[in-house]
Parts: C-alpha cells; structure tokens; sequence
DNA sequence: TTCTTTATTAGTAATCATTATTATTATTAA
DNA sequence: TTAATAATAATAATGATTACTAATAAAGAA
C-alpha cells in the first residue's frame, strides 16, 4: 500500500496551517489536546482527531518533532534544531536547554557500533528553582525515574 | 494522604521476586505485557495488573527504571546504573550503548539554570546493521523521530 | 470558470496501555 | 497465634490516541 507520506501529495488546509502557526509562536512544548483547546476557541468545528492527523503529518513532512519524556502524553516542538530538555520530577514543566549539541557524540556511536546514527535525544531530570525550594522546607528527597 | 511509598512499609511476594529475578537476567528491556506472558507460564494465576504495580513499586524502590521511547509503551531494565540507549526507527529494537556516562554534562547544567539536577537520559536514533542493509538497498530515508 | 480527483475534515466509535476497584489472601510484627 | 494491613486476582474504568465514514474542499485539468 502506498501511502501519503510516499507519494507526498500533502494539500495545505487552514486546520494545518493553523496548528503550525500556533507551534511556531509557542516556546512552550504544547500536547496535542492544548492545542485542541487553543484552536477550538476560533476553530469552532474543529475535532480533535483532525489535531492529531495533522501533528503526525507535519512531523513526517519534519516541521515539527513528538517529545516523549514518559508522562503518559506526547508534546510537541516545533523549534527544528537539535536542542534539549529539562524536565522537573515534580511539576513536570519542561525547560529547553541550551547547551551547543553535541555532534560528536553520534560519530562517537558510529564507530562503537556501525550503526547509522541520525540524531539523539537528550533529557536532564531533577527540580527546578521553585520545586527545589519547596523540597528543602519539606525535608524530601522523592526522585522519579520517569522515562 | 500517607503513601505506602513514605512509610516504606512493602512485602516482600513471590510475585515481586519473580518479576525482579526476570528483569535482572534478562539483557533486552522487556515491556509489562512480555515479562506478564513470560511468567504467566509458570505462574498460572499471575494478574497483569500485578505486574503494572510491581514494576511501579520497584521502579519507587529504585532498583528498576522505566524506560520510554515514545513507543506508546514503557519498557523496564533493571540496570541500575547510568547507560544510554540506541533505538532503530524501522525495527523498533533497543540496545544499550556502552559509552561511559557523562557525569560533567550535569555539572553544567546545573551552573546554567539553577536547577537541581538529578539525572539524564540519552538516547539514539538512526539504523541499527540489519535495517541500515535494508534501506540501501531500497534506496529509501525515512526518518523516524518518536520521542 | 467548471469539472474531477482525492486528500482532508468533523464526528464518532474503537483501541490499547495503564490504572482503579474490590473482595480475598498472604506477609509481617507483636 | 493473631491482628493489622499490604498485596493479590479478576475485572471494570480511564484516557490518550487511532480508525472509520460520509461530507467537504484543495488543486490541477479541461
């Protein structure tokens, strides 16, 4: 079966174009149903289904990228250049980092494994300012392993 | 609401064992409903539900992580100590890579944001042997960036 | 412009991994 | 041995995501 990723025959609707528009002004790492909730306020027959279809179209065509930091729902990026994470263990709010990324690395695994190396992911887990001190006055030390 | 986790108050089951015992020998990075099928054989009335919560108290108990790809499901490894990972986009299969940890990386962080960091996960992308033989041959690039 | 093709949509139902519930059982400490 | 309660098996529920379907709309051809 050939499907519409192969053949490349993408149509632009509003829907899309809108969904991308929104990813591009957000810096924040949006999940699908925010999104949803954004659109729909202006959109007002928009489904959530079409939401979905079009994240996954967009990130095949490689304008936007899924982030999977085990929370249980994806998010979704639309800043197209190697970069990584922060995410806190306890308010689970996402922070980019910005340190160069490292493109050594991957030739580092290629020649370990001969593998071909595309691209790496790279998250930083522990508390952010706010937790940090919440978790002082408390006295816990509660780690989560998420992802 | 006092946790069982605070008081720190678990059994020690035949279950919980078994499903410890399964994960520390095994080298791959098996997902709930595997290590259920697995000891489902000898353990006849084993409840998937059972396993869930296990994984879930060991992964409290720190002698096990979860681990999540964006896959759609977790997977589980009881290696304790930090390794990276390679996952093939077309074969899904996942290896540990065996170059030492990073342990500055978080140093650096942490003078960067402020943050308390605890940890970080990283892992690849791209084709492992088999996949990569495959794709040359169809001449095709399909990029999979999950996660 | 009008026509044709078919990708896309809204709406809804289904899927599937995971979690909650509940009555019963088993572990642990006194 | 016994009392307290953590854990279990079985099952129902949840929630994110995907599949289905008839109607709509984008895009190229006539």
């Amino acid at each position: 079966m050939i499907t519409n990723k192969e053949k490349d025959t993408y149509r632009n609707t509003k829907q899309r174009q809108k969904i991308l528009d929104l990813l591009i002004k957000c810096d924040s790492h949006p999940t699908a149903d925010w999104i949803y909730r954004k659109l729909k306020k202006k959109f007002r027959n928009l489904s959530l289904g079409t939401v979905y279809r079009n994240l996954r179209i967009l990130k095949e065509k490689g304008q936007i990228w899924e982030l999977d930091f085990g929370t249980g729902f994806s998010r979704f990026d639309a800043m197209v250049h190697s970069h990584y994470h922060f995410i806190c263990s306890t308010c689970q709010k996402i922070y980019d980092i910005k340190i160069p990324p490292m493109k050594g690395l991957d030739d580092k695994v290629i020649q370990m494994t001969g593998f071909r190396i595309l691209s790496h992911r790279l998250v930083f887990f522990g508390l952010c300012d706010v937790c940090k001190l919440k978790k002082t006055k408390n006295n816990k030390n509660v780690i989560n392993h998420a992802t």
